[in-house]
DNA sequence: GTCGGCCATGTCAGCCACTGTCATCACGCA
DNA sequence: TGCGTGATGACAGTGGCTGACATGGCCGAC
């Protein structure tokens, strides 16, 4: 027999989820999350650094799949660099994860201290892209610029995906963004 | 004979820039800030939200500017809206701020929390513009792009003018930024 | 098989960010 | 002269977060 059970993370930000959705970020202390999940406190700190991280699992291999896509890219050209590091994106978010998605993200737009973070894991997501591009040899503001756009474009699909009556798939709606994001740049220019 | 000294909120801001410059963002109390300005950290709290507050004072303003901006766009074509918001942003970065600026840059990078809080405001700007550009009659996936390529340019100018070997204007090198910008994205089209 | 190290967790004490509440005291105004 | 107002102080309390040390199953070495 186990002295403690496994899954410790994983029990740690169910509990945590549940406890937000019912009482609030605010609402809430780390003791409380820590004890629904059969833990204390301190072991919470050691699983995540801070009260907030606990709703931002799997940001690396989040970050990996941007990489992998990017490597993919037939030439330099930043509309290729871009379509190529979004490819990979979608099967993060298949359908059975939207109502998740959804939940989550009530939480989050309910406290500025977690958008704070959201925002701070993009960014870390974009230097993580304006690395590899400039590594690739890319220069440093077309590379800069590239980066920002994926940023961009990735946010603005996934805020359309979890919009309330919204049906269609992450990719389907990805890429009707990244060809409306390409048709305004091109269309009426003098 | 005035109770308090005048410009409380001014002194606080003065001496946590000082402080963090010393001792680094984790090595001052609140208390220690508000000691030095000769006031109580009760004092302190009613000025700033919190601890990192005091290093993003007028935000309020620098908005409006970007608003002021947008106002005087000619027409709606995307590349009209973006410079035009930019336009009136380089009298916030005179010459003789750039040495302040990079001071409170560096003490920014070397914590992540300042880092969350500057991109909660770029955020806040961005929702700011969004919400103008709809009021306008913009489609909202194009005030989107709009407003965050703004941020981009405007980011990335930024960076560039508080870089260490950098001597060219604020408004001259916004300029560059967005002409950069514009090239990268009409060139090599097939 | 048992011994000893390893590692996840617990326990405890403490710092400090942040808040609510009430008191204080100069100033302006009637 | 008295009273309201507004900025500040004083003080106690909550809770996020950390460091240091203890505990007790597991697992490999012998």
């Amino acid at each position: 027999m186990a002295r403690w059970q496994s899954g410790a993370r994983e029990r740690l930000q169910a509990a945590a989820i549940d406890l937000f959705v019912e009482h609030g970020f605010g609402g809430v202390t780390v003791a409380e999350i820590a004890a629904a999940a059969g833990l204390t406190e301190r072991t919470f700190f050691r699983y995540f650094a801070d009260k907030r991280e606990v709703l931002f699992p799997g940001h690396d291999e989040f970050a990996q799949n941007f990489l992998h896509g990017l490597e993919k890219a037939p030439d330099d050209d930043p509309v290729s660099l871009i379509t190529a590091a979004l490819a990979g994106v979608a099967e993060f978010f298949p359908d059975e994860r939207r109502d998740w998605s959804r939940t989550r993200n009530t939480i989050l737009q309910a406290h500025p201290g977690f958008q704070e973070r959201e925002l701070l894991k993009m960014s870390s997501l974009t230097a993580t892209l304006i690395r590899a591009l400039r590594e690739r040899g890319i220069d440093p503001i077309a590379a800069a610029l590239v980066a920002e756009t994926v940023g961009t474009v990735f946010r603005t699909a996934f805020t359309a995906w979890i919009a309330e009556d919204e049906t269609r798939s992450f990719a389907e709606i990805q890429d009707d963004v990244l060809a409306r994001w390409h048709g305004l740049l091109t269309a009426r220019r003098s």
